[in-house]
DNA sequence: ATTAATTCCTAGTAAATTACTTGACATTAA
DNA sequence: TTAATGTCAAGTAATTTACTAGGAATTAAT
């Protein structure tokens, strides 16, 4: 009976990008998985999974070992919720049929058949289209400067 | 590792209401549970928990009993696919901490602590006020008129 | 009156997904 | 050498979704 979640994975890949984008504001070079997960109150292992998925996504640098951590690769504003979310989450396709394939990256549905003169489709596409655009359209900079 | 799913109720709950003006449209007075289980290929006792939420919203009218079914309660043009969605989802928002409290009537959890200053909410706000106007744009009759 | 078709209602269950936990290994600064 | 980190893979618990099962109430047709 859901629908439209942004699940925990999208809402901490939000608040440790902007931590970070913050820390870096306020002089400090680099920041550790550990110091984002202590800050925001979020499991240090999960959050490493969630941020894992940032640097593969091309959005953190990373540096290993003792004084190691994490670095936007790219200023605040060049960094929208979109490429965040679509990051940790995967597509933001609200349902298997719309952008073709799956809309994860775990699902082990794909597809649904005859789908092209279903009813839902045209309104999932809609959907689609606009949530993209909606956190497109919104960068980490707009986050922290809170002026949304 | 999801995000922004509309799930089996919205879809069916969508295809229901578009068969069942349809079916008006083509002046077939009233339509059972079965026929639109059927027509669709959907599991018809899960359907009619669908179509029991879409009753309770308002948006269907029964008639009980052999021959019974069921019918719109205002023409195609004036029911909305967020309407439905809403009916059958509950509220679309995508996390609890947005448009305050739950978002659907299953879920345990109620609320995220220390919310206000979170860098997530924003951008949940702004998908949750996308998403309800994409969906409020668009009517049944627009689907079954496919002129989206 | 009986029967068959239907809505209405509740409870249970299986499958899928989400949200973690656990723990070992690799790398680097001090 | 050690302690602080990042990297990685696997497993598990909690939650949600998607059904299934089945009976009671209602109504039209016979």
């Amino acid at each position: 009976m859901i629908g439209m979640k942004i699940s925990t994975r999208g809402r901490y890949g939000l608040r440790a990008m902007a931590y970070i984008a913050e820390k870096s504001r306020e002089g400090v070079g680099i920041v550790s998985a550990r110091s984002v997960a202590e800050s925001q109150g979020i499991s240090e292992n999960y959050l490493e999974q969630i941020i894992a998925a940032l640097k593969q996504g091309g959005l953190l640098n990373s540096a290993r070992g003792a004084g190691g951590g994490y670095t936007l690769t790219k200023s605040p504003g060049e960094i929208t919720a979109g490429a965040v979310l679509r990051a940790v989450e995967g597509s933001l396709s609200p349902a298997e049929c719309v952008s073709g394939g799956k809309t994860n990256k775990n699902t082990k549905k794909d597809g649904c058949v005859s789908c092209d003169n279903c009813a839902a489709k045209s309104v999932l596409e809609r959907v689609f289209d606009s949530v993209n655009e909606t956190v497109d359209a919104i960068t980490i900079q707009d986050l922290i400067n809170n002026n949304l």
